[in-house]
DNA sequence: ATCACCGGTGGGAGCGCTCCCACCGTACCT
DNA sequence: AGGTACGGTGGGAGCGCTCCCACCGGTGAT
């Protein structure tokens, strides 16, 4: 471990003292006018604001983060690689959401990749030198290690996509059973007879969820589940193309196609348009995300809405909740308790793809 | 500035101290250790790792940065709002480039995003308390007063994209100019005769150095500069959208379009086929980035590349060696001389848009 | 008049680390 | 023998903040 040698005195930047000296009061009380304490005197809150203003004063997180444990910044956590995190709208929009839900608060938002191993561990060693106050955790497969880590450093964390049906960390998801189950169910309603899926990887649960859909609208219809017309994917553009290219060998006279994902949809109508099937005359497809990419796709995608910035939003939201869980001493067992499983609709937007 | 409180001592998590006491030594030692000085007999060496592994200890990187002014992180500020950030596989290629130059050191990348106001005044305080060792800068205009900011701060920071000639900060840019006069030279080759430009925001340094290098390509081919000709974007597809059908208006005989990004030709070829003109028959069309979007066009589109991955690596490692010369106190003045502008070549993809 | 109380305040202690000075012993010189 | 040098080490001081206890003076009850 060959670590630069970043020193060199903080010099310049104004500290509480100082502060203190020019506004004649104590450390104590500028202390308490920067944490916004009722217990100060309006008349000396003000002394205290001009001083603060006239020097530029900034409070040093670092000292603050080590006296106070406390460091008003939480961590995005992709543990993918960069390229998949760009290539999926998801992300963006939980982006988005958890900019909204922070927007109120004096609470930086950090993103951080571990898509790599390196990357990976140094990660585990950021969180466990205690440079956030908690987690919000995207795109977790099931085996992944982190979360359990995040467990025993006792970090607030809160997952997006539970990983099982009985998720210990508290998580928010979408209705991916629903979702799915409403995108078959309107193929079946359009007259579809022979409708193949393209799944994500299935230790995904969202991705066996959204599987479990398709099964439950066929089975309510009254129609086989067969094994032939599932196909699995893994999310990608180039997934959907391997996965579609199989269907099409394995079954030629499929109509319809229900995808994991818009973009694995792509993947499949370019497979579909090169082998001469018309979409939606011979095949229709529907996605699943209802991303950008479903709208400017050509025809336009028919697919299941994910209240995906809402997510983002809520995600935020149960983690500051559990951050002053934490603050205000609560025992982790009591925390434990009341660890929420959100689960968001989902709803289905039709467009000329079915 | 109502702020929550998080407190809650640093329970369970060992210390310095105990290390030392463990492997039955001093503090100092311990640190030594820890921070890979060779003045340590091999010995102790031994009995420190063997210590700091039983307990599984990791420096608390609030007191590290307390005590010796040291982040081991830097950020990636993007000064756009969250969307237009992911709708741009720039970025996306940017950090790949700084993950690759972080790769082999045990720094953390952080990202945030300056888009709003308030998301603005946030990071502003992030930055001034010290939290990063250095900033890379993405996409910034001309007025943007952040660099600024990190100047007074006297915080390293590098830019990508120079916003002037004379650039104060140091940089990283592709060759914009050579680019643009590449693909209009192109345009000439290939017989077209009345070559229009969509350009990007002209406060945005490299916009304008790509609509010098269409200008210069035509005069030196002889050919007059139209203004008619030059319709001014910003770099997005909705831009791209209305600059083509002004110039549609405008001059209903352009048999050649130079877009100065992809996205924007993307745009712009969404007027042209609404508009019934074929690509490359009626109009070629040339883009600028070679994004994905480039070679998922229909037809895929010629573009003109630039090295954006290299980028973030070279932006990288400059920003690397400034934080290394601060923290070998070299003087404020002595650094701003030796920093870097790095221009990096771009190359011409053909493709069947032209 | 005495006391308890309470809003408001000052400042000591301490968070976990790095830096650096002082000190140890050994090796090598004169 | 004494001196110098130097690799190796321990631990005090201090980074800038928060927390909390002690203390101040004024108010109202007894």
């Amino acid at each position: 471990m060959t670590s630069r040698q970043v020193r060199g005195r903080n010099v310049g930047r104004p500290t509480l003292e100082e502060v203190a000296a020019r506004a004649g009061v104590g450390r104590g009380t500028v202390s308490r006018v920067i944490n916004g304490s009722p217990r100060v005197s309006e008349q000396t809150r003000q002394a205290v604001e001009a001083a603060v203003a006239e020097l530029g004063y900034v409070p040093n997180t670092a000292a603050r983060a080590l006296a106070a444990n406390r460091n008003d910044a939480i961590a995005l956590v992709v543990p993918e690689p960069e390229r998949r995190f760009f290539a999926e709208p998801y992300f963006s929009e939980i982006v988005h959401g958890v900019g909204v839900a922070l927007a109120e608060t004096e609470i930086q938002l950090l993103l951080t990749f571990a898509g790599g191993d390196r990357q990976r561990q140094r990660l585990a060693h950021y969180l466990a030198a205690q440079r956030v106050d908690g987690v919000l955790l995207v795109s977790v497969h099931a085996d992944d290690p982190l979360p359990d880590m995040l467990a025993s450093l006792d970090l607030p964390a809160v997952i997006s996509g539970r990983r099982s049906a009985d998720e210990p960390l508290a998580s928010v998801d979408s209705d991916n059973f629903a979702g799915g189950r409403a995108a078959v169910r309107h193929l079946i309603e359009r007259g579809r007879s022979t409708i193949a899926t393209i799944t994500g990887r299935l230790d995904v649960y969202g991705a066996q969820r959204r599987l479990d859909g398709y099964r439950e609208a066929l089975t309510e219809a009254g129609r086989p589940v067969e094994d032939g017309l599932t196909a699995i994917g893994d999310f990608t553009e180039e997934g959907g193309r391997r996965a579609m290219t199989e269907l099409l060998a394995r079954r030629p006279d499929l109509d319809a196609v229900f995808a994991g994902s818009d973009v694995t949809a792509a993947g499949a109508r370019q497979v579909l348009r090169e082998a001469g099937r018309r979409i939606p005359d011979d095949v229709a497809l529907v996605g699943f995300d209802d991303s950008a990419v479903a709208r400017h796709m050509d025809p336009p995608l028919t697919s299941v809405r994910q209240p995906v910035e809402e997510m983002g939003q809520a995600m935020t939201e149960l983690l500051l909740a559990e951050i002053s869980a934490v603050a205000d001493r609560r025992p982790p067992a009591s925390r434990r308790m009341d660890r929420q499983q959100l689960v968001l609709p989902t709803r289905l937007v039709t467009r000329q793809s079915s």
